[in-house]
DNA sequence: CACGAGACCTGTTCGC
DNA sequence: TGCGAACAGGTCTCGT
């Protein structure tokens, strides 16, 4: 479910707290459960029922798709892939059905790892990097110019659509914001990265940053049965809008299969180079 | 190197 | 109504 607006919002609750729940920063981990181990990436389910408790929650972030809980001497890692979430609840609370790993708090509270289609995975590490070290630039990074953007087009001679989707080139887009960011750039998905001008370039680099502030601002998007409580799915140019009209020219939205994933786009606006 | 297919999983929706 | 197929916000690995 979660691309870089949803994981986004996930990290904000769990750092700032919200209407049903507390922060979890500072909060003391008193041991742990992991009910599916496939869950667990790293390291045995043995070592990281010892290592945590007492541990405290220091510091939450992201990083790309990853949510990261930086602790007194270890880093937990998710990745939420397409069905995870992150809850904090009562440890009394029965587990829910699709719970795979939960670590439990001094205090009586918990952090649930939820995850319907277990694609989902945690990591417990001494060095974060070990996880994220191959992740392409920030997006919403003060540090990430179109410049950059236009280097790393030129690097490489790939479809945008597989190339954006691509995480060591660009860390957090996902199906949804890859077409929400082609659309409102006018850049067909199969356009190779070898063809885009300067021009081109700073209008991608705009799009991707001014959708994925716009899906934060939003929380997110909340799509069928998995629901977060974001509403950007209200506003989606293109991504799950086949045969309605184009926000910018009325033109029916194509959908397509590139790389196996569902891609839609405006045949009007934007358009592949001869 | 670039791309497509298959795998990993469960649940919902679509088409006949 | 019922049932199998297709599809779902992701990523890895293998073959060409």
């Amino acid at each position: 479910m979660p691309e870089l607006p949803e994981v986004e919002t996930i990290c904000r609750h769990l750092r700032d707290g919200n209407s049903a729940n507390p922060s979890i920063l500072g909060f003391i981990i008193k041991n742990t459960q992991v009910l599916w181990p496939r869950s667990l990436a790293t390291p045995s389910v043995e070592e990281f029922s010892s290592r945590l408790p007492g541990q405290a929650i220091k510091q939450i972030s992201r990083r790309g798709k990853f949510s990261i809980l930086t602790l007194t001497t270890d880093t937990i890692l998710i990745h939420l892939r397409m069905s995870g979430d992150l809850l904090v609840e009562a440890v009394d609370a029965a587990p829910a059905v699709h719970t795979r790993i939960l670590v439990n708090f001094r205090n009586g509270m918990r952090l649930a790892f939820n995850d319907t289609r277990k694609f989902g995975r945690m990591w417990l590490v001494n060095e974060p990097e070990l996880v994220t070290g191959d992740l392409g630039p920030e997006p919403l990074a003060p540090n990430f110019t179109a410049d950059d953007l236009f280097k790393r087009l030129k690097a490489t001679r790939r479809q945008l659509k597989p190339l954006l989707l691509d995480q060591t080139f660009l860390a957090g887009l996902g199906n949804i914001y890859v077409d929400e960011s082609l659309n409102l750039a006018h850049l067909h998905p199969l356009e190779n990265s070898q063809h885009i001008n300067e021009q081109q370039t700073l209008c991608l680099w705009n799009s991707i940053r001014q959708v994925l502030n716009a899906a934060i601002l939003r929380n997110g998007a909340s799509i069928d049965w998995v629901y977060r409580g974001g509403d950007f799915q209200n506003y989606f140019r293109a991504y799950d809008r086949e045969g309605k009209a184009c926000l910018d020219c009325g033109a029916p939205i194509q959908r397509i299969k590139v790389g196996q994933r569902g891609t839609h786009f405006c045949p009007q606006c934007q358009q592949l180079s001869k």
